[in-house]
RNA sequence: GCGGCUAUAGUUCAGUGGCAGAACGCCGCUCUGUGGCAGCGGAUGUCGUGGGUUCGACCCCCACUGGCCGCCCCA
């Protein structure tokens, strides 16, 4: 640092700002959380949809909302550049286009079902999805701007049965049991209606009178909103607000007798399901398509503030606000980077006393004892591997003494491969759990290589 | 987008305006076909990036970037 090799500051290339890369300890949980997901809803009727990544901006204006935050200000878009003149172009003024990465899934769902022309089957559609999902946000616990999504869509013509309330408590259901049956401890649904879309209109006509005199007296926040966003002013979480916030008009006092006696219904069916749930008269979800059924479920442990976990709800008038048929739907999504940290969070406690948890181990660790033996120790690799085994392969330059350091703690035997077992065919076997050497034979190696193995799955990293 | 905290070895972190540190991990030897233990030895690094103050900056100041926490918003 004294004299003047001043290089050229290289950049050093890094996961861009929230993003990031899951590494081999990591998604062995995030698989477990995706096959859960894929059995549960396949037992519930769904399938999988896979969607573009990228959208038209359109898409997104039209279908979550311009005034939105999302739209508004958190989105990756761009103008796709207008085709080059040396590119063939037919018409040299081919507009560009303005595309976004999608900020969530259920926009890219309806356009796929419109453009497929689900309907017509007159069926009701069951969708699930797992992917990216991007927002320019400030990144922090719990959320990225390459954040993932678990979600599901049921959306179909209302003859289909589309609009039943069975639909809204089924759904609900099915998430209670996923999360059961993941080990998510501690979650609790909140649920409300934020009634039809004529409905909505009403009340933000209402609530927006209700804010005109004291709208002064709220904060900027609330200011903005009440101009913006009215239904927006009941999730405000500032304190001196509340008791202003507390005499405004409730949603479940202007809602239609049709919502109202849909909600009961949803309830009725859940407790008769036996999920628990809280009321809560002020929950209001960020998109604009959200119509009667709304809900969010939460969590204690491993996410800070950002204590939701999966949010979803209602919108009956998203396909025809996209230009498709009439098709009421619901459906949520989970934030599996959320969920992954609560889980997390959770083994993290369960660990605490119980010391550290075991991991995977291979099935064997080849360890040639000299350079001589290493085509036969890939060889004999590739048998093992073809009859289902799990095998490492050491290197014939490394000491017996380093392979057996490598091999203990990395496969549960070890098998040595030197030039009499080259010659013989009998290969020394020791098992690292008992320390027991034995010799076996290379036809017998396979099957006494598979006794033992064992058939917990461990995802603690 | 706003506010606060933060960035030193592979990792977790100490540190002082005057030669860069510990623990764990890593490598070697004791010990050339039998490891986990132990002893001895070794290497760690543009102290996040760029500027400024200073005789001298890892330390003080500014900017930038990243991470974390809160707000906003959402999953």
């Amino acid at each position: 640092m004294t004299d003047s090799k001043k290089a050229p500051a290289r950049p050093a290339l890094k996961a861009i700002r929230g993003t990031r890369d899951l590494l081999p300890d990591q998604t062995p949980l995030w698989n477990h959380v995706e096959t859960i997901a894929r059995n549960l809803f396949a037992r519930y009727g769904f399938g999988e949809i896979r969607t573009p990544v990228l959208e038209a901006t359109e898409l997104f204006a039209r279908g979550v909302g311009e005034e939105t935050d999302i739209v508004s200000k958190e989105m990756f878009t761009w103008e796709d550049r207008a085709r080059a003149a040396g590119e063939g172009a037919r018409s040299p003024e081919s507009k560009a286009q303005l595309l976004t990465l999608r900020p969530e899934n259920t926009a890219g769902v309806v356009r796929a079902y419109i453009e497929h022309q689900m309907a017509n089957s007159g069926a009701l559609r069951k969708l699930y999805y797992i992917g990216p999902q991007f927002r320019r946000e400030r990144p922090q616990r719990g959320r990225y701007r390459q954040f993932w999504q678990i979600g599901a869509e049921v959306i179909g013509p209302p003859s289909s049965g589309s609009e039943s309330p069975l639909r809204d408590a089924e759904i609900l259901e099915m998430l209670a049991s996923f999360l059961d049956e993941l080990g998510v401890r501690g979650w609790r649904l909140e649920l409300n209606s934020v009634g039809s879309s004529q409905d909505r209109v009403h009340y933000n006509e209402v609530l927006r009178a209700a804010l005109q005199p004291i709208g002064s007296r709220l904060c900027a926040d609330c200011q903005r909103r009440a101009v913006t966003n009215p239904l927006r002013v009941l999730d405000c979480k500032v304190p001196e607000d509340q008791a202003l916030i507390g005499a405004l008009p409730r949603i479940a006092d202007h809602i239609s007798a049709d919502s109202q006696a849909h909600f009961d219904a949803v309830r009725a069916a859940l407790e008769a399901c036996g999920v628990p749930h809280h009321l809560n008269p002020r929950l209001v979800r960020g998109l604009d398509y959200y119509t009667r059924t709304t809900f969010e479920f939460t969590v204690a442990t491993g996410l800070g503030t950002q204590n939701a976990l999966l949010g979803g709800g209602r919108y009956d008038g998203l396909s025809e606000m996209l230009g498709g048929p009439r098709s009421p739907g619901i459906g949520f999504a989970i934030g599996e980077d959320r969920l992954i940290l609560t889980l997390q969070a959770q083994q993290e406690e369960d660990a605490k006393g119980s010391g550290t948890s075991p991991r995977e181990l291979l099935d064997a660790y080849i360890a040639p004892l000299s350079r001589a033996q290493d085509p036969a120790a890939l060889a004999l690799a590739h048998e093992l591997r073809s009859a289902g085994l799990r095998i490492e392969v050491g290197d014939g330059s490394f000491k017996l003494r380093k392979s057996f350091e490598i091999a203990d703690g990395l496969a549960r035997h070890i098998v040595l491969l030197g030039e009499d077992e080259a010659n013989s065919e009998i290969y020394t076997v020791k098992a690292f759990s008992s320390g027991e050497q034995t010799r076996i034979t290379r036809a017998k190696l396979a099957e006494a290589l598979r006794g033992l193995q064992s058939s917990s799955t461990n995802f603690v990293q």
